[in-house]
DNA sequence: GAGTTGATCACT
DNA sequence: GTGATCAACTCT
């Protein structure tokens, strides 16, 4: 049924963290994101992120390099969670970037859901959800993976959260556009920090910004 | 275009 | 401490 299969023996260590915030945005788009759960595994395949670039990014969270309770995992080691509640109802799931100290992050914002199915569709209330559904934007695919404030911090290369490498396939294309809903942020408002997979159905957002 | 509520901030 | 405003969203 999958177009690929993941090698679950080689997920990200803390070293695979490394790379430049774009870079790494890069390498997550066709990873494979897990979460062992109580009630279940589920895993869905990353197809659109964005990075937040710390104290210059308006958009960020850590604009102005401001320490709050909500986001002071940013400006801790890499390759742990930032997970924060927006509009008073959704988590948002974010993989932290930079050294100590230099508040960055990648916004995951839409799966392709490839294990645990039937668990999502349970979690998110209704039947009739199609699969690419599922976890398109990012406040459904924490709920649907069962990713919340109870996870804030975690390592993302331990038992309960981890990711698996994982690349475009033949006729796959990277495209990059401004970020979604941060028009406040001036100038970064329009900056090309959004990475997805050209026309996949999983990707969220309007038409014209998933081709 | 409205809903919905915790986090944040500008004030005491 | 208190009240006002905001928000990296989702569904209609």
């Amino acid at each position: 049924m999958l177009p690929v299969e993941i090698d679950w023996s080689k997920r990200f260590d803390q070293e695979a963290f490394s790379k430049p915030t774009l870079e790494l945005a890069k390498d997550l788009l066709g990873a494979f994101l897990v979460h062992r759960s109580a009630e279940g595994l589920t895993a869905g395949r990353i197809v659109e992120v964005e990075a937040y670039l710390g104290p210059e990014d308006k958009g960020s969270h850590s604009y102005g390099g401001r320490i709050t309770p909500r986001n002071r995992a940013m400006f801790g080691p890499k390759g742990h969670a930032y997970i924060y509640l927006i509009y008073g109802m959704y988590w948002c799931f974010n993989v932290v970037s930079g050294p100590v100290g230099f508040p960055q992050a990648i916004l995951v914002r839409a799966l392709d859901p490839v294990a645990g199915i039937d668990l999502m569709h349970a979690r998110l209330g209704s039947a009739h959800q199609s699969r690419h559904s599922l976890c398109r934007g990012p406040g459904k695919l924490c709920k649907a993976m069962n990713i919340t404030g109870e996870l804030y911090g975690e390592p993302l290369w331990g038992e309960r959260l981890f990711l698996v490498p994982g690349s475009l396939q033949p006729g796959e294309q990277m495209k990059t556009s401004p970020r979604i809903n941060i028009d406040y942020a001036g100038e970064f408002a329009s900056k090309p920090w959004r990475f997805y997979i050209q026309g996949h159905p999983a990707v969220s957002g309007p038409a014209r910004l998933r081709q």
